[in-house]
DNA sequence: TTACCCACGC
DNA sequence: GACGTACGTGGGTAAG
């Protein structure tokens, strides 16, 4: 049994802690927000890291030995807000409640506290973990200290182990400090190289390695400027390498074996937390504290290669990873496969795999479970090989995405990591990235691949612990696990492109914007760029002297509403927006989609991403098929290009009208907005209605306009300043029509009201289908950060459902389309809107059961509505 | 390569 | 009143 020490950067995180939560005090009016912040956090590690020893260490006074070698260290720094300071004390007290030892030394930072203790490290049975928020720390990672960093206030750590680093900032633990060296660090007040730079600094030391290195080999560093600062100021640069470089060996009095911590008495700190008004700790305390499981990281790994699959290694339960260089699985190729189970860990190369019967056999066989991360490109790749993979039932990726869709990373390494398992290197550790990204030597591939599925071996059991503590099981194996195979056969069927329609439409479109160019060139009287802003401005604003409506941080802005305003000032103006809108249709739509058909087929296959939106909606990418042009009508014509893959077949499209209009009333409960639906109104018409108190014949085109803006405002969760722009007022008429609206409609207001309550309260919002999304700025002071948080609230609880409920129409007409035994097949999501093809033939049924299932697929208080078309092209189906 | 501007969809 | 304002993908330019 190992021992696992936890070293807490005290004054770090306390600080973090106070700036993260708002000012809240307990009844006695004491400010207790750093110290409950600080609790939290403690708990989670506790429960999280599990340690043997622990230790809080704190800065002491105001002086270090640091100010002996240089009397500025830490100057020009805020003093310590007196609300901070008098917490302090309390926060001992806390930790004196649960019996962590803490400890502060004469002349020495907190730093150098861990430092000096993180070194037990050496004696072999060691794991140790520091906490802080100060990046200077990273400088004590190694194999055996992992150091935490927190991330955006206190909710969120992010380990860092040396691979991390590597991966993350491309530099080693140890050159943090020559990184700060050069760097410098304001908030320290440490001098570094004037004008060196994070990037500069990097690019010196993967060259010199360490700042003695850059000074030894000074004549070798590129660029005149560079070479001079750094010759200027390399006293300051030494100066500061020593100020960041954290003491190893200061002079404390406690020994890590003194650390051991047995845990804590639940009375003594239930005591505690009454008196400082921590009602929502208090739970949290009573139960177990036992639940998240750590693993221990592994050294080593047993690799088998295969070069014959037999069917004795299968177990019926396995970690499937088929490993692929690139994003892009239509047309990548499989480096190998990896495969891990109870008997052991397997790489098989993928020609042997591919070829193999009983690997087809077994991964066909509906019962021979598989545990995958990205069960949708695996289906797509192996589908490429002609290998139908079914009894997929586990996928880390979509299971990370639901746990929590803010994090943005979620590939095995980084997931691995934050559930403690930190053993899995990063693809860019083993592939390098660019131009300089290939493949390893079989062992390192085999070795690499194993990893990940051993972590999706691993961490199956904890993820679906973690959903089921979500209740999120449901959202996940009946939502999106079953939603990512349909996607998958979506994206591998792909769409038929009418290429020479395309072309044609290009060369058209060549000829009126070269035409269109030496117009514009003639009026503007010189010839420039027309597709850079930078110099469009200055002939607009300057040569011509146009009025300047709005600027942007690099000059002056000529974006589509700048020029609409001054549409009539010049003849110049309405030839560029017609000019920009001909050229996005060029550069975008027909040479970007050309670029994308696969030029045996003729066919498109985009990639849904499922694990990308905050609200849970899809996102499609190379191409993205979810903005093809629609609003204008030369833009709309690109949709011709899209055909039926067979002859006599026909493009179906239906789409949800108001889903998200319905989803507010649903939600909300609102007893006008829910008859408006039930009387299926125009809903625009009826909120002018409502909002201008006027009967229907008073509603004016510009009432409605209006309306439809304030509606749009309310389903995309945009301000005040949003509205405004969209409709050309001020903010606070604006505001006004807000206010307008929820007194038209006090069930949404009240819905709103609460749901805001609700985020406060527990931290995130939730879908109709239990999505999360979570919101740490929901109590954030500064004022932005806040109304986002709080109209993010509002907003994706209502896209969010309606993400929801297309994802499981989709479901069902899928096995509808199945049950009935038709042809007919869904191609493309875009939000509200399904496009499918089908035979002519299957038409009559098509009308009747696609609109059936996807108004019936959930039952709301309002009923859903679904519009269709049809015809020989994306086009026609309008 | 990266940052910025612009524009398309929902 | 602050401050920068729905979410995505992708094309282009310009600067490093």
């Amino acid at each position: 049994m190992s021992n696992k020490l936890v070293l807490i950067d005290g004054n770090s995180i306390i600080y973090r802690a106070f700036f993260a939560l708002p000012l809240l005090n307990n009844d006695k009016g004491v400010y207790t927000n750093a110290v409950y912040g600080f609790t939290t956090m403690l708990l989670r590690i506790l429960e999280e890291e599990q340690p043997t020893h622990i230790l809080v260490a704190f800065d002491a006074g105001k002086t270090t030995f640091r100010h002996e070698t240089y009397k500025e260290y830490k100057g020009g720094r805020q003093k310590t807000p007196p609300e901070l300071s008098e917490q302090f004390p309390l926060l001992k007290e806390v930790l004196d409640a649960f019996s962590i030892p803490h400890y502060q030394l004469e002349q020495y930072e907190a730093d150098d506290i861990i430092g000096t203790l993180s070194t037990v490290e050496k004696e072999d049975d060691w794991n140790v973990t520091v906490i802080s928020g100060d990046k200077d720390l990273l400088q004590l990672t190694s194999d055996q200290v992992t150091v935490s960093l927190t991330k955006k206030g206190i909710s969120e750590v992010e380990r860092y182990t040396p691979a991390f680093m590597k991966e993350k900032m491309d530099i080693a633990p140890d050159q943090i400090i020559d990184l700060k060296a050069l760097m410098g660090d304001k908030s320290d007040n440490i001098p570094g190289v004037p004008g060196v730079g994070e990037k500069t600094a990097v690019k010196l030391l993967k060259q010199f390695g360490t700042l003695e290195g850059i000074y030894d080999h000074i004549e070798e560093v590129s660029g005149k400027k560079l070479k001079e600062k750094l010759t200027t100021y390399k006293d300051e640069a030494f100066l500061s390498k020593d100020l960041v470089t954290i003491k190893r060996d200061s002079p404390i009095t406690v020994e890590p074996k003194e650390l051991a911590y047995g845990g804590y008495d639940p009375n003594q700190l239930s005591g505690m937390f009454k008196e400082l008004g921590f009602q929502s700790l208090l739970d949290r305390i009573g139960g177990d504290t036992t639940a998240e499981g750590t693993s221990e990281p592994m050294k080593e790994i047993d690799v088998t290669i295969l070069r014959e699959v037999t069917d004795d290694i299968f177990t019926g339960k396995e970690a499937l990873v088929a490993e692929m260089l690139g994003e892009n699985y239509h047309t990548g190729t499989i480096e190998g496969f990896g495969i891990s189970n109870e008997k052991g860990n397997y790489f098989i190369p993928a020609e042997v795999a591919l070829q193999s019967a009983a690997f087809q056999e077994w991964a066909e066989q509906y019962d021979n479970k598989k545990m995958v991360f990205d069960a949708k490109k695996t289906l797509v790749v192996l589908l490429n090989h002609g290998i139908h993979i079914k009894g997929i039932d586990f996928d880390m990726l979509l299971a990370s995405y639901l746990l929590n869709p803010s994090e943005n990373n979620h590939d095995i390494p980084a997931i691995s990591n934050r559930l403690g398992k930190t053993d899995v290197l990063y693809d860019e550790e083993v592939y390098g990235k660019g131009a300089k990204q290939k493949v390893p030597e079989e062992q390192v591939l085999a070795e690499h691949i194993i990893r990940k599925t051993a972590a999706l071996y691993a961490l199956e059991e904890q993820m679906e612990e973690k959903l089921k503590a979500n209740e999120q099981l449901e959202l996940y194996k009946e939502l999106e696990m079953p939603l990512a195979l349909i996607l998958g056969e979506m994206e591998h069927l792909g769409v038929l492109v009418d290429i020479s329609n395309l072309e044609e439409m290009g060369n058209g479109l060549k000829q009126r914007l070269q035409d269109l160019e030496k117009e514009i060139h003639e009026l503007a009287g010189e010839p420039f760029n027309l597709n850079s802003p930078k110099q469009l401005g200055p002939i607009l604003f300057e040569k011509l002297n146009l009025p300047v409506i709005k600027k942007t941080k690099t000059g002056y802005s000529t974006a589509a509403d700048v020029l609409e305003q001054l549409e009539n000032e010049h003849e110049i103006i309405p030839k560029l927006l017609l000019y920009r809108q001909l050229g996005k249709l060029q550069s975008t739509y027909i040479e970007g989609l050309l670029k994308v058909v696969d030029p045996h087929t003729n066919k498109i296959h985009t990639r849904f991403n499922q694990a990308l939106t905050q609200t849970g909606r899809l996102s499609s990418m190379e191409p993205n098929l979810q903005n093809i042009p629609i609003r204008l009508e030369e833009g709309r014509k690109i949709r011709q290009a899209f055909v039926p893959a067979k002859k006599g077949w026909i493009m179906f499209a239906a789409d949800y009208s108001q889903i998200e209009l319905r989803v507010l009333a649903h939600m909300a409960n609102d007893d006008k907005l829910i008859r408006a639906f039930q009387e299926d109104l125009d809903i625009h018409t009826q909120t002018a209605m409502d909002v201008f108190h006027v009967d229907k014949e008073g509603v004016t085109d510009s009432m409605r306009r209006q309306a439809k803006a304030v509606n749009f405002g309310i389903v995309y969760g945009i301000s005040d300043y949003g509205l405004s722009q969209s409709l050309g007022i001020t903010r606070k008429e604006a505001k006004k029509f807000i206010d307008r609206y929820f007194e038209s409609y006090p069930g949404v207001k009240s819905y709103m009201d609460e749901i805001i309550q609700e985020a406060k309260h527990q931290g995130y919002v939730t879908t109709l289908m239990k999505r999360r999304r979570y919101l740490p700025d929901i109590t954030s002071r500064n004022f932005n950060k806040r109304s986002f948080a709080e109209r993010t609230a509002m907003n994706t609880p209502i896209q969010g459902s309606a993400a929801d409920i297309i994802k499981k129409a989709m479901i069902d007409l899928y096995g509808r389309l199945e049950e009935e035994n038709l042809n007919a097949r869904m191609l493309l999501q875009v939000h509200d809107e399904l496009i499918l093809e089908a035979p002519k033939e299957e038409l009559e049924k098509l009308m009747e059961i696609v609109p059936e299932v996807m108004e019936h697929t959930v039952e709301l208080h309002i009923p859903l509505k679904v519009d269709y078309a049809y015809g020989d092209s994306w086009f026609d189906a309008k």
